[in-house]
DNA sequence: GAATTAATTGAACGTTTGTTTTATTATTGG
DNA sequence: CCAATAATAAAACAAACGTTCAATTAATTC
Protein backbone atom coordinates (compact mmCIF):
# COMPACT_ATOMS: atom_id res chain seq x y z
CA UNK A 1 0.00 0.00 0.00
CA UNK A 2 1.27 3.49 -0.81
CA UNK A 3 -1.39 6.60 -0.80
CA UNK A 4 -4.27 6.05 0.25
CA UNK A 5 -7.69 7.28 -1.01
CA UNK A 6 -8.70 10.75 0.97
CA UNK A 7 -5.53 11.06 1.80
CA UNK A 8 -4.83 15.29 2.30
CA UNK A 9 -1.29 16.85 3.75
CA UNK A 10 -2.92 19.65 5.83
CA UNK A 11 -5.42 17.29 7.12
CA UNK A 12 -3.10 15.06 8.03
CA UNK A 13 -0.54 17.39 9.34
CA UNK A 14 -3.29 19.11 11.78
CA UNK A 15 -4.15 15.28 13.18
CA UNK A 16 -0.37 15.06 13.65
CA UNK A 17 -0.28 18.23 15.43
CA UNK A 18 -3.54 17.82 17.68
CA UNK A 19 -2.61 13.90 18.80
CA UNK A 20 1.10 15.13 19.45
CA UNK A 21 -0.01 17.76 21.51
CA UNK A 22 -2.20 15.20 23.05
CA UNK A 23 0.02 12.44 23.64
CA UNK A 24 2.97 14.56 24.99
CA UNK A 25 1.04 16.33 27.28
CA UNK A 26 -0.56 13.25 28.41
CA UNK A 27 3.11 10.76 28.83
CA UNK A 28 5.74 13.18 28.18
CA UNK A 29 7.98 14.27 25.04
CA UNK A 30 10.53 11.08 25.78
CA UNK A 31 7.87 8.69 26.86
CA UNK A 32 5.48 9.20 23.08
CA UNK A 33 7.09 7.52 20.41
CA UNK A 34 6.68 8.13 16.84
CA UNK A 35 5.31 4.94 16.22
CA UNK A 36 2.54 5.61 19.10
CA UNK A 37 1.98 9.40 17.51
CA UNK A 38 1.31 7.70 14.20
CA UNK A 39 -0.73 4.98 15.43
CA UNK A 40 -3.27 7.38 16.90
CA UNK A 41 -3.27 9.93 14.25
CA UNK A 42 -4.01 6.61 11.88
CA UNK A 43 -0.24 6.22 10.11
CA UNK A 44 2.54 5.16 9.80
CA UNK A 45 5.56 6.36 11.38
CA UNK A 46 7.51 7.39 8.02
CA UNK A 47 4.38 9.26 7.19
CA UNK A 48 5.09 11.91 9.68
CA UNK A 49 8.58 12.66 8.38
CA UNK A 50 7.07 14.07 5.62
CA UNK A 51 5.76 16.71 7.90
CA UNK A 52 8.24 17.39 10.59
CA UNK A 53 12.30 16.62 9.91
CA UNK A 54 12.42 14.93 12.83
CA UNK A 55 10.43 14.51 16.65
CA UNK A 56 12.35 17.90 18.36
CA UNK A 57 11.48 20.05 15.43
CA UNK A 58 8.41 18.49 15.73
CA UNK A 59 8.01 19.49 19.77
CA UNK A 60 9.53 23.05 18.98
CA UNK A 61 7.10 23.32 16.43
CA UNK A 62 4.25 23.12 18.75
CA UNK A 63 6.30 25.16 21.81
CA UNK A 64 6.61 28.03 19.31
CA UNK A 65 3.29 28.23 18.09
CA UNK A 66 1.85 28.00 21.46
CA UNK A 67 4.02 31.07 22.79
CA UNK A 68 3.40 32.88 19.56
CA UNK A 69 -0.80 32.14 20.38
CA UNK A 70 -0.14 33.05 23.94
CA UNK A 71 1.23 36.79 22.36
CA UNK A 72 -1.14 37.03 19.59
CA UNK A 73 -4.28 36.67 22.29
CA UNK A 74 -2.58 39.08 24.67
CA UNK A 75 -2.19 41.65 21.80
CA UNK A 76 -5.30 41.41 20.85
CA UNK A 77 -6.78 41.50 24.09
CA UNK A 78 -4.78 44.36 25.49
CA UNK A 79 -7.09 47.56 26.81
CA UNK A 80 -5.44 50.20 24.14
CA UNK A 81 -5.44 52.90 26.84
CA UNK A 82 -7.13 52.45 30.77
CA UNK A 83 -5.50 52.92 34.36
CA UNK A 84 -3.16 50.12 35.74
CA UNK A 85 -5.88 47.98 37.52
CA UNK A 86 -7.58 47.74 34.54
CA UNK A 87 -5.17 46.56 32.69
CA UNK A 88 -4.16 44.09 35.20
CA UNK A 89 -7.62 42.86 35.03
CA UNK A 90 -7.73 42.56 31.49
CA UNK A 91 -4.27 40.47 31.88
CA UNK A 92 -5.36 38.00 34.16
CA UNK A 93 -8.45 37.43 32.53
CA UNK A 94 -6.79 36.96 29.15
CA UNK A 95 -4.09 34.46 30.16
CA UNK A 96 -6.49 32.37 32.57
CA UNK A 97 -8.73 31.96 29.69
CA UNK A 98 -5.53 31.10 27.39
CA UNK A 99 -4.54 28.20 29.10
CA UNK A 100 -7.70 27.10 30.35
CA UNK A 101 -8.70 26.42 26.37
CA UNK A 102 -4.93 25.08 25.81
CA UNK A 103 -4.31 22.90 28.82
CA UNK A 104 -2.15 20.59 27.09
CA UNK A 105 0.31 22.64 25.09
CA UNK A 106 0.67 24.72 27.84
CA UNK A 107 1.41 21.71 29.51
CA UNK A 108 4.03 20.74 26.83
CA UNK A 109 5.48 24.00 26.31
CA UNK A 110 6.08 24.37 30.37
CA UNK A 111 7.23 20.54 30.85
CA UNK A 112 9.26 19.97 27.87
CA UNK A 113 11.81 22.71 27.66
CA UNK A 114 14.24 20.33 29.13
CA UNK A 115 14.07 17.79 25.56
CA UNK A 116 15.09 21.19 23.27
CA UNK A 117 18.79 21.91 22.46
CA UNK A 118 19.71 25.06 23.45
CA UNK A 119 19.31 26.67 20.28
CA UNK A 120 15.58 25.95 20.27
CA UNK A 121 15.66 26.34 24.12
CA UNK A 122 16.85 29.96 23.91
CA UNK A 123 14.02 30.64 21.28
CA UNK A 124 11.29 30.17 23.39
CA UNK A 125 12.70 31.05 26.31
CA UNK A 126 12.91 34.85 24.35
CA UNK A 127 8.44 34.46 23.69
CA UNK A 128 8.54 33.33 27.21
CA UNK A 129 10.30 36.83 28.29
CA UNK A 130 8.60 38.96 25.74
CA UNK A 131 5.58 37.85 27.67
CA UNK A 132 6.15 38.43 31.10
CA UNK A 133 7.60 41.66 30.33
CA UNK A 134 4.06 42.84 29.57
CA UNK A 135 3.15 42.17 33.08
CA UNK A 136 6.18 43.72 34.73
CA UNK A 137 5.46 46.55 32.78
CA UNK A 138 1.84 46.71 34.29
CA UNK A 139 3.10 46.21 37.27
CA UNK A 140 6.10 48.83 37.21
CA UNK A 141 3.86 51.76 36.18
CA UNK A 142 1.24 50.96 38.48
CA UNK A 143 3.53 51.10 41.00
CA UNK A 144 5.16 54.44 39.68
CA UNK A 145 1.53 56.41 39.34
CA UNK A 146 0.73 54.71 42.90
CA UNK A 147 -1.91 53.22 41.76
CA UNK A 148 -0.67 49.97 42.64
CA UNK A 149 2.00 49.23 46.51
CA UNK A 150 4.17 47.20 45.32
CA UNK A 151 7.36 46.32 46.96
CA UNK A 152 9.42 44.49 44.34
CA UNK A 153 7.92 44.66 40.46
CA UNK A 154 9.95 41.47 39.07
CA UNK A 155 9.25 39.27 42.18
CA UNK A 156 5.59 40.09 41.71
CA UNK A 157 5.31 39.59 38.48
CA UNK A 158 7.11 35.72 38.52
CA UNK A 159 4.49 35.27 41.74
CA UNK A 160 1.63 36.48 39.39
CA UNK A 161 2.47 34.54 36.56
CA UNK A 162 3.36 31.09 38.43
CA UNK A 163 0.19 31.65 40.68
CA UNK A 164 -2.56 32.67 37.69
CA UNK A 165 -0.82 29.81 35.56
CA UNK A 166 -1.31 27.10 38.38
CA UNK A 167 -4.98 27.18 37.22
CA UNK A 168 -4.59 24.43 34.96
CA UNK A 169 -3.11 22.36 37.56
CA UNK A 170 -6.41 22.02 39.27
CA UNK A 171 -9.22 23.11 37.35
CA UNK A 172 -11.43 21.39 35.34
CA UNK A 173 -14.37 22.39 33.06
CA UNK A 174 -17.61 21.45 34.33
CA UNK A 175 -16.39 21.45 37.77
CA UNK A 176 -17.78 23.61 40.89
CA UNK A 177 -16.41 27.05 39.43
CA UNK A 178 -17.15 27.90 35.71
CA UNK A 179 -14.36 29.97 33.92
CA UNK A 180 -15.89 33.49 34.49
CA UNK A 181 -15.90 32.26 38.59
CA UNK A 182 -12.05 31.34 38.49
CA UNK A 183 -11.00 34.65 36.62
CA UNK A 184 -13.05 36.67 38.86
CA UNK A 185 -11.59 35.25 41.46
CA UNK A 186 -8.00 35.00 40.59
CA UNK A 187 -8.48 39.15 39.27
CA UNK A 188 -9.14 39.72 42.82
CA UNK A 189 -6.09 37.98 44.24
CA UNK A 190 -3.89 39.58 41.61
CA UNK A 191 -5.50 43.00 42.99
CA UNK A 192 -4.45 42.16 46.66
CA UNK A 193 -0.90 41.28 45.49
CA UNK A 194 -0.70 44.37 43.51
CA UNK A 195 -1.71 46.39 47.00
CA UNK A 196 -4.73 47.68 45.15
CA UNK A 197 -7.19 48.50 47.97
CA UNK A 198 -10.04 46.40 48.51
CA UNK A 199 -12.43 49.28 47.92
CA UNK A 200 -11.33 49.76 44.58
CA UNK A 201 -10.95 46.17 44.02
CA UNK A 202 -14.34 45.60 42.54
CA UNK A 203 -14.77 48.58 40.13
CA UNK A 204 -11.50 46.93 38.18
CA UNK A 205 -13.31 43.52 37.47
CA UNK A 206 -12.67 43.45 33.70
CA UNK A 207 -14.86 40.64 32.70
CA UNK A 208 -14.41 37.54 31.03
CA UNK A 209 -17.01 37.64 28.01
CA UNK A 210 -14.83 41.13 27.01
CA UNK A 211 -12.12 39.00 25.49
CA UNK A 212 -14.20 36.21 23.43
CA UNK A 213 -13.76 38.25 20.23
CA UNK A 214 -10.09 38.49 20.74
CA UNK B 1 36.40 -7.74 37.66
CA UNK B 2 33.71 -8.36 40.05
CA UNK B 3 33.54 -6.32 43.45
CA UNK B 4 35.92 -3.18 43.59
CA UNK B 5 38.36 -2.50 46.44
CA UNK B 6 36.44 0.31 48.92
CA UNK B 7 33.30 -0.95 47.53
CA UNK B 8 30.25 -0.32 50.31
CA UNK B 9 26.46 -0.70 49.77
CA UNK B 10 24.76 2.00 51.91
CA UNK B 11 27.35 4.75 50.30
CA UNK B 12 27.08 2.88 46.87
CA UNK B 13 22.93 3.34 47.12
CA UNK B 14 23.39 7.04 48.63
CA UNK B 15 25.02 7.92 45.74
CA UNK B 16 22.45 6.55 43.12
CA UNK B 17 19.90 8.71 44.81
CA UNK B 18 21.72 12.14 44.83
CA UNK B 19 22.92 11.07 41.00
CA UNK B 20 19.28 10.18 40.09
CA UNK B 21 18.05 12.81 41.32
CA UNK B 22 20.04 15.39 39.45
CA UNK B 23 20.02 13.70 36.49
CA UNK B 24 15.96 13.33 36.08
CA UNK B 25 15.71 16.85 37.56
CA UNK B 26 17.68 17.91 34.47
CA UNK B 27 16.81 15.96 31.57
CA UNK B 28 13.77 14.35 32.61
CA UNK B 29 13.37 10.30 33.75
CA UNK B 30 12.22 8.89 30.18
CA UNK B 31 15.31 10.71 29.42
CA UNK B 32 17.43 9.03 31.83
CA UNK B 33 18.75 5.91 31.59
CA UNK B 34 19.67 3.19 33.41
CA UNK B 35 23.20 3.08 32.13
CA UNK B 36 23.74 7.02 32.11
CA UNK B 37 22.73 7.19 35.55
CA UNK B 38 25.02 4.24 36.40
CA UNK B 39 27.70 6.15 34.52
CA UNK B 40 27.48 9.42 36.71
CA UNK B 41 27.98 6.85 39.95
CA UNK B 42 31.21 5.01 38.75
CA UNK B 43 29.26 1.84 38.33
CA UNK B 44 27.90 -0.55 35.62
CA UNK B 45 24.35 -0.66 35.39
CA UNK B 46 23.86 -4.25 36.40
CA UNK B 47 24.58 -2.15 39.91
CA UNK B 48 22.04 -0.40 40.17
CA UNK B 49 19.61 -3.58 40.43
CA UNK B 50 20.75 -4.41 44.14
CA UNK B 51 19.45 -1.67 45.16
CA UNK B 52 16.49 -0.83 43.42
CA UNK B 53 14.31 -3.76 41.74
CA UNK B 54 13.61 -1.44 38.40
CA UNK B 55 13.70 1.84 36.95
CA UNK B 56 10.00 2.96 38.17
CA UNK B 57 10.40 2.11 41.70
CA UNK B 58 13.63 4.03 42.31
CA UNK B 59 11.26 6.98 40.87
CA UNK B 60 8.73 6.12 43.13
CA UNK B 61 11.27 5.69 46.15
CA UNK B 62 12.82 9.63 44.91
CA UNK B 63 9.30 10.59 45.01
CA UNK B 64 7.93 9.32 48.34
CA UNK B 65 10.91 10.30 50.04
CA UNK B 66 10.34 13.93 49.20
CA UNK B 67 7.24 14.14 49.85
CA UNK B 68 7.16 12.31 53.48
CA UNK B 69 10.34 14.76 54.43
CA UNK B 70 8.51 17.65 53.02
CA UNK B 71 5.44 16.54 55.31
CA UNK B 72 7.68 15.83 58.18
CA UNK B 73 9.82 19.35 57.79
CA UNK B 74 6.53 20.78 58.60
CA UNK B 75 6.03 18.95 62.02
CA UNK B 76 8.76 19.58 62.86
CA UNK B 77 8.78 23.28 62.11
CA UNK B 78 4.55 23.98 62.42
CA UNK B 79 4.11 26.72 65.66
CA UNK B 80 2.11 24.49 68.56
CA UNK B 81 -0.46 26.97 68.83
CA UNK B 82 -0.40 30.84 67.84
CA UNK B 83 -2.69 32.73 65.41
CA UNK B 84 -3.68 32.11 62.04
CA UNK B 85 -1.42 34.73 60.53
CA UNK B 86 1.40 33.25 62.11
CA UNK B 87 0.84 29.94 61.29
CA UNK B 88 0.76 31.08 57.34
CA UNK B 89 3.52 32.96 58.30
CA UNK B 90 5.21 29.58 59.45
CA UNK B 91 3.99 27.63 56.80
CA UNK B 92 5.40 29.56 53.55
CA UNK B 93 8.60 29.69 55.26
CA UNK B 94 8.96 26.46 56.29
CA UNK B 95 7.55 25.95 52.02
CA UNK B 96 10.42 27.88 50.61
CA UNK B 97 13.16 26.87 52.87
CA UNK B 98 12.42 23.23 52.11
CA UNK B 99 11.57 23.48 48.13
CA UNK B 100 15.07 26.02 47.65
CA UNK B 101 17.36 23.70 49.69
CA UNK B 102 15.33 20.58 47.83
CA UNK B 103 15.05 21.94 43.91
CA UNK B 104 15.99 18.90 42.20
CA UNK B 105 13.65 16.64 44.24
CA UNK B 106 11.00 18.64 43.88
CA UNK B 107 11.23 19.17 40.46
CA UNK B 108 11.19 15.45 39.84
CA UNK B 109 8.62 15.36 42.08
CA UNK B 110 5.94 17.95 40.08
CA UNK B 111 7.01 16.79 37.17
CA UNK B 112 7.46 13.02 36.51
CA UNK B 113 4.08 12.28 38.48
CA UNK B 114 2.76 10.55 34.62
CA UNK B 115 5.75 8.31 34.81
CA UNK B 116 4.00 6.62 38.01
CA UNK B 117 1.32 3.47 37.83
CA UNK B 118 -1.69 4.46 39.22
CA UNK B 119 -1.04 2.89 42.32
CA UNK B 120 2.27 4.47 42.70
CA UNK B 121 0.39 7.59 41.79
CA UNK B 122 -2.22 7.43 44.31
CA UNK B 123 0.22 7.06 47.10
CA UNK B 124 2.21 10.31 45.87
CA UNK B 125 -0.61 12.07 45.27
CA UNK B 126 -2.29 11.05 49.01
CA UNK B 127 0.77 12.63 50.50
CA UNK B 128 0.64 15.33 48.19
CA UNK B 129 -3.34 16.47 49.09
CA UNK B 130 -2.70 15.56 52.81
CA UNK B 131 -0.24 18.13 52.99
CA UNK B 132 -1.85 20.59 51.03
CA UNK B 133 -5.08 20.31 53.61
CA UNK B 134 -2.73 21.54 56.50
CA UNK B 135 -2.68 24.52 54.50
CA UNK B 136 -6.21 25.02 53.53
CA UNK B 137 -6.88 24.27 57.60
CA UNK B 138 -4.52 27.43 58.12
CA UNK B 139 -6.76 29.77 55.80
CA UNK B 140 -10.12 28.12 56.94
CA UNK B 141 -9.69 28.74 60.78
CA UNK B 142 -8.42 32.06 59.80
CA UNK B 143 -11.23 33.04 57.67
CA UNK B 144 -13.93 31.44 60.35
CA UNK B 145 -11.82 33.85 63.02
CA UNK B 146 -12.24 36.58 60.92
CA UNK B 147 -8.74 36.99 61.40
CA UNK B 148 -8.26 36.35 57.24
CA UNK B 149 -10.32 37.38 54.37
CA UNK B 150 -10.89 35.44 51.87
CA UNK B 151 -13.60 34.33 49.46
CA UNK B 152 -12.82 30.86 48.69
CA UNK B 153 -10.62 29.08 50.45
CA UNK B 154 -10.02 26.07 48.43
CA UNK B 155 -9.42 28.05 45.57
CA UNK B 156 -7.16 30.53 47.55
CA UNK B 157 -5.14 27.83 49.11
CA UNK B 158 -4.05 26.40 45.55
CA UNK B 159 -2.91 29.65 44.47
CA UNK B 160 -0.98 30.14 47.50
CA UNK B 161 0.80 26.58 46.71
CA UNK B 162 1.23 27.49 43.24
CA UNK B 163 2.55 30.96 44.09
CA UNK B 164 4.95 30.15 46.25
CA UNK B 165 6.22 26.68 44.88
CA UNK B 166 7.09 29.02 41.95
CA UNK B 167 10.21 29.78 43.43
CA UNK B 168 12.06 27.11 42.35
CA UNK B 169 11.12 28.11 38.77
CA UNK B 170 12.94 31.87 38.65
CA UNK B 171 14.77 31.66 41.68
CA UNK B 172 19.05 30.70 42.29
CA UNK B 173 20.94 31.22 45.10
CA UNK B 174 23.66 33.23 45.15
CA UNK B 175 21.39 36.14 43.04
CA UNK B 176 20.35 39.48 44.04
CA UNK B 177 18.37 38.06 46.81
CA UNK B 178 19.07 35.81 49.72
CA UNK B 179 16.60 33.35 50.96
CA UNK B 180 15.77 35.46 53.39
CA UNK B 181 14.81 38.32 51.42
CA UNK B 182 12.55 35.92 49.35
CA UNK B 183 11.09 34.20 52.23
CA UNK B 184 9.84 37.56 53.77
CA UNK B 185 8.49 39.16 50.44
CA UNK B 186 6.47 35.74 50.09
CA UNK B 187 5.46 35.91 53.20
CA UNK B 188 4.05 39.47 52.80
CA UNK B 189 2.45 38.39 49.58
CA UNK B 190 0.54 35.19 50.96
CA UNK B 191 -0.46 37.98 53.75
CA UNK B 192 -2.31 39.73 51.07
CA UNK B 193 -3.84 37.27 49.37
CA UNK B 194 -5.47 35.74 52.72
CA UNK B 195 -6.52 39.73 53.66
CA UNK B 196 -4.95 40.72 55.93
CA UNK B 197 -4.69 43.97 56.42
CA UNK B 198 -1.28 46.10 55.83
CA UNK B 199 -1.04 46.91 59.62
CA UNK B 200 -0.92 44.08 60.61
CA UNK B 201 1.34 42.22 58.23
CA UNK B 202 4.88 43.26 59.96
CA UNK B 203 3.69 41.63 62.99
CA UNK B 204 3.54 38.49 61.73
CA UNK B 205 6.65 37.54 59.73
CA UNK B 206 8.16 34.41 60.70
CA UNK B 207 11.80 34.87 60.61
CA UNK B 208 13.48 32.46 58.57
CA UNK B 209 16.23 31.41 61.13
CA UNK B 210 13.74 30.32 63.41
CA UNK B 211 13.17 27.07 61.62
CA UNK B 212 16.83 26.15 60.86
CA UNK B 213 16.86 23.40 63.67
CA UNK B 214 13.63 21.85 62.72
C1' DG C 1 42.91 -18.92 57.02
C1' DA C 2 38.84 -21.08 55.39
C1' DA C 3 33.97 -20.29 54.66
C1' DT C 4 30.54 -17.10 53.91
C1' DT C 5 28.48 -13.08 52.42
C1' DA C 6 28.36 -8.54 50.01
C1' DA C 7 29.25 -5.93 45.93
C1' DT C 8 30.17 -5.61 41.42
C1' DT C 9 31.43 -6.72 36.47
C1' DG C 10 30.74 -8.07 31.74
C1' DA C 11 28.16 -10.15 28.51
C1' DA C 12 23.94 -11.13 26.74
C1' DC C 13 18.65 -11.04 25.98
C1' DG C 14 14.79 -9.50 23.29
C1' DT C 15 12.47 -4.94 22.39
C1' DT C 16 11.98 -0.63 21.03
C1' DT C 17 13.80 3.59 19.42
C1' DG C 18 14.26 7.54 15.68
C1' DT C 19 15.09 7.69 11.09
C1' DT C 20 15.97 6.51 5.98
C1' DT C 21 15.07 4.37 1.70
C1' DT C 22 12.41 2.53 -1.84
C1' DA C 23 8.34 1.31 -3.94
C1' DT C 24 3.51 2.18 -4.72
C1' DT C 25 -0.76 4.33 -5.12
C1' DA C 26 -4.02 8.49 -5.22
C1' DT C 27 -4.74 12.85 -6.90
C1' DT C 28 -4.14 16.80 -9.86
C1' DG C 29 -3.25 19.54 -14.11
C1' DG C 30 -2.94 19.75 -18.98
C1' DC D 1 -6.10 9.83 -20.40
C1' DC D 2 -1.52 10.78 -19.57
C1' DA D 3 2.21 12.91 -17.06
C1' DA D 4 3.51 14.90 -12.86
C1' DT D 5 3.25 15.28 -8.15
C1' DA D 6 1.64 14.44 -3.45
C1' DA D 7 0.96 11.14 0.16
C1' DT D 8 1.68 7.12 2.08
C1' DA D 9 3.19 2.07 3.22
C1' DA D 10 6.53 -1.36 4.08
C1' DA D 11 10.84 -2.83 5.20
C1' DA D 12 15.10 -2.11 6.97
C1' DC D 13 18.97 0.22 9.80
C1' DA D 14 22.07 0.70 13.64
C1' DA D 15 21.76 2.20 18.19
C1' DA D 16 19.90 2.27 22.64
C1' DC D 17 16.72 0.55 25.95
C1' DG D 18 15.54 -2.02 30.66
C1' DT D 19 16.70 -6.09 32.63
C1' DT D 20 18.82 -10.80 33.74
C1' DC D 21 22.46 -14.03 34.63
C1' DA D 22 26.67 -16.12 35.70
C1' DA D 23 31.18 -15.32 37.09
C1' DT D 24 34.43 -12.94 40.11
C1' DT D 25 36.47 -10.45 43.67
C1' DA D 26 36.44 -7.81 48.32
C1' DA D 27 35.14 -7.83 52.91
C1' DT D 28 33.51 -10.16 56.94
C1' DT D 29 32.81 -13.97 60.16
C1' DC D 30 34.27 -17.85 62.76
Amino acid sequence: MARTTGSDGEKTEAAIREAAVTLIARHGYEAVSMRQLAGEVGVQAAALYRYFPNKEELLFTLMREHMQALIAAWEAARPASGDPATRLSAFTANHIRFHVERRHSTHVSNMELRSLSHAKLSAILKLRTAYEKELRQILREGADSGAFDIEDTALTAMAMIQMITGVIVWFRPNDRLSVADVTRKYQAMTMRLAGVEQEEEAGHVYALDEFRAG
